[in-house]
DNA sequence: AAATCGCTATAACGTACATTAGTTTTGGAT
DNA sequence: ATCCAAAACTAATGTACGTTATAGCGATTT
């Protein structure tokens, strides 16, 4: 079952057996990434969507000189670019992180979708606005927050998301990010990365050592980078990360 | 006609006149807002979405503190929270910064023209797309411009944006943006807001007075800013803005 | 075993921006 | 015409982070 985890766990939204037949019908092929490819560049035009099923990948801009800024981090259960259905025309690249394993779903086959299955096509959209969620999370973590708040932020946002799909047992991850890759995210200096890793060590909030991310006290991070998964639409969020579920 | 504004001059999606009689149709009411208001919160159920149809609204989250980081300016034409529509649950504040008018569209509505008008379910979906590659455009601007950076690009953008809808003629419009909003858009502080206007009044960019933002230059302040605006899909935007169109 | 490569680490120094604390200007209300 | 609050502006000082440079370390190749 290629989309076992796509929407799990999410509010409301979850897909039932015949939606999740369906999604299934409509995979094309699989397909499997070599780490650090560039799989769709900005201002391609896309006719195929992209589910992954395994490994990391990231979306990212960059300016001329070739510093990249990116703009999410997607994990097994996400589409890569299900955005490009309705825009047809990326603004950005899509590359892999780590080995990765994707099921292609042709537009074609989300056209059929889109025509006759009404309630489907509301949860496809609603993934593409979980990722503009996060995309305004991660403004917050780039506009308000120092730059060991932006990385204890993402850790913890990361971690959350990995529960549902089963890759974290609520403190410990395997996420195959370098320092380097930290920094595109939060926007610093691979330099500075390693002072704040060091201090986020010494402080007993988190251990990260690329291949293995072990958070020692998951509220105290959540803490310091003023997280609140609200935005992630997970159910029972609560009781999975030891994170209490925050409203307005 | 309420939605004249709606998706004008966006590339392949603007709707025809079936599909706006529709949306016309779905509007339930007209109501006007008072500048600085907040009209929905973080955490809220919705059961309604709004388009500005005059004067202009922001979307923000804020820490505890009372800090808020803006994660977008709506112009006239833009849905205040389509994404409320699948999502029910905002993960953030809506308000105004302008005195503003707004069309209340019910999500029993919308659940009509989902059920029934697929290629209009398809444009909604667009422009919610629209608003989250807007926000992929915030992140780099905050992870990777300084603050001159970025405020030039958060000018251009808002010139390129205003065009379509007749409220810049392409170098000049009215923002009823303060120095304190554009610190909460650029995550500046208001003291270093007012630097980077200095500075960009001295180089002959751009002259921002609150009420009226004149741009001297469009391309030099494009490229200070890194400003590409491929990402807004706009039809000929080349013809109307002085900034050539950009591909990957 | 040597050589290469990517990643981590850390030190010294420079700077862009924050912070604090004002003063001046503007514009709407009465 | 005067008042008042909000916004714009400025200066002095501090600091978080960038920049540059170098060294160590483990994995992979030859």
């Amino acid at each position: 079952m290629f989309t076992d985890k796509f929407l799990r766990d999410r509010r409301g939204v979850e897909l039932d057996v015949h939606e999740r037949a369906i999604l299934e019908k409509a995979v094309f092929e699989i397909r499997t990434i070599d780490a650090r490819k560039t799989v769709v560049q900005a201002g391609d035009t896309l006719s195929v969507s992209m589910l992954l099923l395994e490994g990391f990948m990231c979306r990212y801009l960059d300016d001329r000189e070739g510093m990249r800024q990116l703009v999410a981090v997607q994990v097994p259960g996400d589409f890569l670019d299900l955005h490009g259905y309705p825009l047809k025309i990326l603004d950005h690249d899509v590359a892999s992180l780590t080995a990765a394993t994707i099921a292609v779903i042709p537009h074609k086959a989300l056209d059929d979708i889109n025509a006759t299955m009404p309630e489907l096509t509301r949860k496809l959209w609603f993934s593409t606005l979980l990722d503009a969620a996060m995309h305004r999370a991660w403004l917050f973590r780039l506009g308000r927050l120092d730059a060991v708040g932006r990385v204890a932020h993402f850790l913890s946002e990361t971690n959350a998301r990995l529960v549902p799909v089963g890759l974290s047992d609520g403190k410990r991850f395997a996420l195959g990010l370098t320092q380097a890759d930290i920094s595109e995210i939060c926007g610093i200096t691979s330099v500075h990365t390693n002072r704040v890793l060091r201090q986020l060590r010494e402080e007993r909030l988190c251990i990260f050592r690329s291949s293995l991310v072990e958070i020692l006290d998951v509220e105290g991070l959540a803490r310091r980078g003023q997280f609140n998964p609200a935005y992630l639409y997970i159910e029972t969020i609560s009781d999975r990360s030891g994170v209490e579920r925050l409203t307005s």
